[in-house]
DNA sequence: CAATCATATAACCATATGGTTATATATTAT
DNA sequence: ATAATATATAACCATATGGTTATATGATTG
């Protein structure tokens, strides 16, 4: 089920995600990109990909990858609140504290 | 240089994020909010103070962890900048085509 | 059909992660 | 002083991560 916090661990993975996102790219466009090899790409997608957040298209010699739209802004609100909440309780525990303090 | 997202890529210590902002915590309050061993928290607290999140007190025979607020702060709107930025990419693409298609 | 290009996969390696048990040390309470 | 509690640390283990090289397979091009 979907481990966004996993996806994104890797800065490299996180670039993937850019990429993708902003157009669909083949796995050499892709390889091209950085200066890692072949197979150390394909592991980034492959964890992408198990992670729901990559969609690919399979054409010719070519593999196509596109950005899981609607995975990834779902996970990514999910994210967000998650970690928001945590500033949130900071805040109530200051608040907390400054009215017991009248 | 503060790798949020090595900080929040496992639960446990997300968790621990929370315990900390609510209220400060001494280790073994962490310990007990959990069903791993105290080594198994000290590496994930460790982890969180590499990572700058974390600040201590230590105070007789407590250790008090709370949330280094600011750099968390810091940190999450980066973080959310970075992650937002990929659905921005996605939407200028469709914007894109969509104008392109008239 | 042969060469080339894109992708897939196997085998390997080093290091990091996430846990354990056992034990030491320091502080506090009886 | 002894016992109990809190923390620290060492040693160990299994698995995951992030990379490599070498090679196979499949599609396209000359």
């Amino acid at each position: 089920m979907t481990d966004i916090y996993r996806a994104i661990a890797d800065p490299i993975r996180r670039k993937i995600l850019h990429m993708v996102a902003r157009a669909e790219c083949t796995q050499s466009d892709i390889v091209a990109a950085f200066s890692i090899s072949q197979p150390a790409i394909k592991k980034h997608l492959a964890i992408l990909q198990e992670e729901q957040l990559l969609l690919e298209r399979k054409q010719g010699k070519y593999c196509y990858y596109r950005l899981n739209t609607p995975v990834y802004q779902h996970e990514f609100s999910q994210l967000q609140r998650e970690l928001g909440l945590v500033l949130e309780k900071k805040l109530a525990g200051l608040k907390h504290f400054l009215e017991e303090e009248q």
